[in-house]
DNA sequence: CGCCCGATTGACGTCGTTCAAAAAAGGTGG
DNA sequence: CCACCTTTTTTGAACGACGTCAATCGGGCG
């Protein structure tokens, strides 16, 4: 059984010995560099399911980088209604979209035992003037963040609940190869619902897709746990180009 | 009639003189900063209706700001679709997306005669190691853009479209305004279709929700050139709260 | 063990798309 | 300036995908 959590012996305790640090911010830089990057980063205990590491409306102070685990952002509408804008797996950096107005318009919540580094952005600044391939990560970091939103607004604009679904899982497949899990058999951290409102559909609407991607024989799920049967067939219904019903 | 252009008499040759200096990028830098600016600052011959200012895949040499007219940007697909991405008008900046990857992810089309300032990236980017406001700006042009996006998925997944179509002109209002035009009467530079594209709409359904909304009195329309006559009514639409049909 | 929340399934309604056609606007060359 | 052609916009009618409502099932947790 695969899961987010990777069950490390011990906890990291700097850049230059994490697994992560090709994926992280480090990336790029060099030893002496890194070690001025570690002086910075805060590492608190890990966040339990469930668990804020910041509201909506909160300063902010502070980018995070999962080390391990799962969250997920969201915000609150007027009327109260939550919309889900990402979820984040080890290496990625959040709660970078605090940035132009010094508060964060986001929650950010786990979804399952998380632990973070906390990069103090005063610091992580600071430290940006001086090292030039800090702060062109950083910039990378956010121009790859911005792609992804396009990515998603075209997705949501343009795509039948199918191709989203299809589309999702093969992100989400992705990503956790990169990171060095399994990339054909995971567990999704999130619920159905959870899902749905990130990718704009009803909760019916995913389940429904979940049963018919199972019955071509292109998934097989089981609650969370999910394995991934074929590959093109989803990249194809990603794309458009096929249909589960055929 | 008011149109995107801005009749100068003479053409801004620098910063300082410049009257969007207070949204762009030279925000919060003193005379002396903003000459060191200049020095960087490309100044080429204006771009008419329909040239490109770059296309998508083209090596990421430098950001733009729009100093007049407008630019849209756009990605085209495996299958040839094309998705628009964006729209942008006088001081703001565009290009910021293709630095993660070094090349444009989109292409960027003027809307009209338009003309920009070139900041070459490479020269930006030194000048931001030591002048820490610059730095910020450049961070919160990105996060500014990361917020509006996911504003923009917001829209996409959850709201109908009268809301969207509400939504997007009382923004061009708001940003027409902050740029000292009319925000009560202008020209949209794009077409229904590239709206409809954006807004992830049927060109059909564009034109249906401009006649609701003028026979219930919250717009006039002639063609491009658009009035608001009722900013609560459609700020009560975008909100989901309101609908023209009552 | 029982409760509650999440997931699934079916029936039905709705909003937006698609297809088709006509009207209006814009551009071009005589 | 006008005739002609192309593109954009508008309008109507029918269809379809997804949402909503409702009922049931199942698993996790107290």
């Amino acid at each position: 059984m695969t899961t987010l959590i990777k069950t490390n012996t011990l906890p990291q305790i700097n850049c230059k010995d994490c697994s992560l640090s090709s994926l992280c911010l480090p990336l790029s830089l060099d030893f002496a560099d890194m070690d001025r990057l570690d002086g910075i980063v805060k590492r608190g205990k890990p966040l339990k399911k469930g668990e804020f590491l910041f509201h909506q409306g909160d300063h902010f102070n502070s980018v995070f980088a999962v080390r391990s685990g799962s969250l997920k952002t969201f915000s609150i509408n007027d009327d109260g209604s939550e919309q889900l804008t990402g979820f984040y797996l080890p290496s990625e950096l959040l709660g970078l979209s605090g940035l132009y107005s010094e508060r964060h318009p986001v929650c950010a919540q786990a979804l399952e035992t998380t632990s973070l580094c906390e990069l103090p952005f005063a610091h992580l600044d600071e430290l940006s003037a001086t090292l030039p391939s800090l702060r062109h990560q950083l910039l990378r970091v956010m121009s790859r963040e911005i792609q992804g939103d396009q990515q998603m607004m075209w997705l949501l604009s343009k795509k039948t609940a199918d191709a989203r679904i299809a589309s999702f899982l093969l992100n989400l497949s992705t990503r956790f190869r990169a990171r060095g899990y399994s990339g054909s058999q995971f567990r999704l951290a999130m619920s159905r619902r959870e899902m749905g409102n990130y990718l704009g559909l009803a909760v019916e609407t995913v389940s429904r897709v979940f049963t018919r991607f199972v019955q071509s024989g292109w998934l097989s799920a089981e609650g969370k746990e999910v394995r991934i049967l074929d590959v093109p067939k989803l990249e194809g219904c990603a794309a458009g180009r096929l249909n589960p019903a055929d």
